[in-house]
RNA sequence: GCACAGGUGGCCGAGCGGUUAAUGGCAGCAGACUGUAAAUCUGCCGCUCCUUGGAGCUACGGAGGUUCGAAUCCUCCCCUGUGCA
């Protein structure tokens, strides 16, 4: 992998003992004004922004194989520290050489720090200020986790992005709630960044990748109150992070609550890096979202949604268990070039849906992948030729109904 | 032929005098899914009619009977399984 000459503007402020760290750079090659785009150089490959990032929790996207993520034009995955760090166990996973060779993903990497989890395994879980103890969903073990083992494992682990370990705030919440909630996750936000910048050289890949280093993003949290985000990001954005995040959105709120959200965020990251919105969308979101500015999304979306036979398509959502496609020769979608859509008809898609084959998993997680990543990749070309808003236009209605 | 055991809504299978259009499961039909406790979850699922709610009709192998009231009890018949002839 070649590195990108581009600016070094994402360097963490080194301590006196990292003199050589060399995080990621963030090269923008064009700014629309609406969007950008521009490359991220990371140490297993470079990856051009807006991308989507399909989720790879357990070191696997649910039912499909490396491979088919890689020709599906896959440039980044995520994992999940938490998943992970109860099986196989992070240790396992470093002795191994890291999550990359361990899952054999050459490509970038991005780890969640288990924040997402103080937020979906409420029922198992509580908070307090030094962490969250968690009763494991696999066996009811406790565990513990905080800002300092959240990096030690995800270090164990080797992403190339690893995220600070915070509380995604749930909705609704209160205003007192929301803010208590942005406050702690600050708190663990400068835990997670001394621990990380004192412990980076631990990474499993330090030694062969010389120098380079993982990448820590922030995360801003404050509910839906808009001078709560302002907060959140100002006095994250003081530590000089390679990146920022949005979290805590499309947690049930109404989508113009996120758009607002988004929208008094954006402007607030520093515009010479990157900046994540986390666990989104639709693909009319997407395209919407990265239209604002921001340049990496993840969304388990289009692959839980396919294993449940919900599928996304040029015209629409497809709900492929409809009787309407029982006998349906046509492809998937018309205009897909994805393998699935060149050689499977609905009506077999369908019967496999049916005869709950996991075939169905494999070739419809594919296609919705395949349809994320093309979105994606369109809106990079769109920006070239400057039709990003007659993309966005077309995108919003065909993704109202049905196919 | 005799003796047991059975015949319940598309299928399997509860119920064994009223609160039963009849528990469950499957199949079927539709819906939901947003940093993955998710190959999960939800709703509908005899027929007809009116607006939610309801009204009427038809239903537990068949025909009779007992009872205020039967899928449930009795009699006969038909059918299935197992055993003995």
């Amino acid at each position: 992998m070649q590195r990108a000459t581009g600016c070094q503007n994402g360097r963490i402020a080194p301590p006196s003992t990292m003199a050589t760290a060399m995080p990621l750079t963030f090269s923008i090659q064009q700014d629309t004004g609406a969007g950008r785009r521009a490359t991220m150089q990371l140490p297993h490959g470079a990856v051009e922004t807006p991308v989507f990032m399909p989720v790879g929790t357990a070191a696997t996207v649910k039912a499909v194989p490396q491979h088919l993520l890689e020709e599906a034009g896959t440039q980044i995955l995520l994992g999940n520290t938490y998943h992970l760090y109860l099986r196989p166990g992070h240790e396992r996973i470093r002795r191994l050489g890291g999550l990359h060779r361990f899952m054999s993903w050459p490509r970038a990497i991005l780890t969640d720090s288990g924040g997402f989890q103080v937020f979906s395994l409420n029922a198992l879980r509580t908070v307090s200020e030094e962490g969250v103890r968690f009763r494991s969903h696999l066996d009811g073990s406790a565990h513990f986790f905080s800002p300092e083992h959240s990096m030690d494992v995800q270090i164990a682990l080797g992403a190339d992005i690893v995220m600070a370990f915070d509380e995604c705030t749930e909705y609704p919440a209160t205003r007192e709630r929301a803010r208590a909630s942005l406050e702690l996750t600050q708190r663990w936000a400068v835990r997670s960044r001394d621990h990380f910048l004192a412990h980076q050289q631990e990474v499993p890949w330090y030694a062969e990748r010389q120098g380079q280093t993982q990448n820590l993003f922030g995360i801003v949290q404050g509910g839906m109150y808009a001078d709560l985000r302002r907060e959140s990001a100002e006095r994250l954005v003081e530590l000089d992070l390679p990146g920022y995040a949005m979290g805590g959105l499309s947690v049930g709120e109404p989508r113009e609550r996120t758009r607002e959200i988004i929208a008094a965020t954006l402007p607030l990251l520093p515009a010479d890096k990157p900046r994540y919105l986390m666990g989104v969308g639709y693909p009319d979101e997407i395209v919407e979202y990265a239209a604002m500015g921001v340049d990496m999304m993840d969304c388990v979306l289009p692959t839980r949604a396919a294993r449940h036979g919900l599928l996304f398509t040029s015209q629409g959502r497809l709900n492929i268990k409809n009787q309407r496609y029982a006998e349906d020769q046509g492809p998937l979608d018309p205009e897909c070039k994805c393998g699935v859509c060149q050689r499977y008809t609905r009506a077999y898609l369908r019967h496999l849906f049916a005869a709950k084959e996991p075939l169905a998993a494999v070739l419809h997680s594919l296609h919705n992948l395949a349809f994320y990543l093309d979105t994606m990749q369109s809106v990079r070309d769109a920006m070239v030729l400057g039709t990003l808003p007659e993309l966005l236009e077309r995108v919003r209605q065909r993704q109202g109904g049905a196919a």
